[in-house]
DNA sequence: ATTTGATTTAGAATAATTCTAAACTAGGTT
DNA sequence: AACCTAGTTTAGAATTATTCTAAATCAAAT
């Protein structure tokens, strides 16, 4: 039915298990278009997308799905100045880099272990269990995908 | 008639005039609050702290001259997730801690140069004006300041 | 004094997101 | 197999931070 691999979809099906929440055919439809197309969609652009495999979904249900696939951890929110939340399903820790020209959103790796190092430049009292780095620039001609 | 020091004064007049703006008594008392209470207010606490030194400020304005100040480049805004916009006259580099449990903002000071250095994770292509670092977590009691 | 353009203001408009309450669905139980 | 119950989906209303609009005010320069 869904575009999802078995892979994916057993990681979908574990996750959601694992915080007590069903596997419904719109969260995994939600997760295959976060999955096939990895270009940090908003709400809107996600809903266009899983409504032209689903057309019944409603917004809700969209914003619903998104919530639920972030709550058992496998999607992050991506907030960037103002603008509507993006969901990215890269799981691996990473940077990201925002362009002023088209407002696209990269993923960009890190060297493993350099955000959990970032840490270290807070005081002790403060414990972080999330750390977040956002670049904000131009890209020079070439990159445009 | 504001509270600003002259030192600040002086350097809100040379921003504004270097961005072809007037220097207006409603602008210099936002940047007060601003100084005064260095806390990464939202504009609605900036509106009622102004409020209470200009009661005939109007929401619209507080809004027009933070953006004001953002644009002559004494201020930044703070966002993050999706809550209200925050102001922070902190120009140094710095990053920023969120406590989950208070919602509070602190600035957290980092050694002379690593925000620079953080874009050398970028590939080639990709040219950062700004970098921000964003830790989230909890702090232990004891810093509740 | 007058003009001109910037600024302030109140209130309306916008837009992303959340809420609400009703309809639907699926598993687990008799 | 019909039934219950709780979880899920849905459409549309509500919310909220922010931006827009247009009129009033102000201030510098003629």
């Amino acid at each position: 039915m869904s575009s999802l691999k078995q892979m994916d979809r057993g990681a979908l099906s574990d996750a959601l298990d694992h915080s007590g929440q069903r596997t419904t055919p719109q969260r995994e439809t939600v997760f295959g278009v976060l999955l096939d197309e990895r270009d940090h969609p908003t709400a809107d652009e996600v809903y266009s997308r899983t409504k032209s495999r689903m057309p019944t979904i409603s917004m809700a249900t969209v914003y619903n799905c998104l919530e639920t696939l972030v709550s058992c951890g496998l999607v992050k929110q991506v907030n960037i100045e103002r603008e509507p939340t993006r969901y990215c399903p890269n799981l691996a820790p990473h940077a990201h880099f925002h362009c002023r020209d088209t407002g696209r959103v990269y993923d960009v790796p890190v060297p493993e272990g350099m955000m959990k190092d970032l840490a270290k430049v807070l005081p002790g009292e403060y414990s972080a269990d999330s750390v977040e780095l956002v670049f904000r620039g131009h890209l020079s001609k070439g990159k445009n995908k």
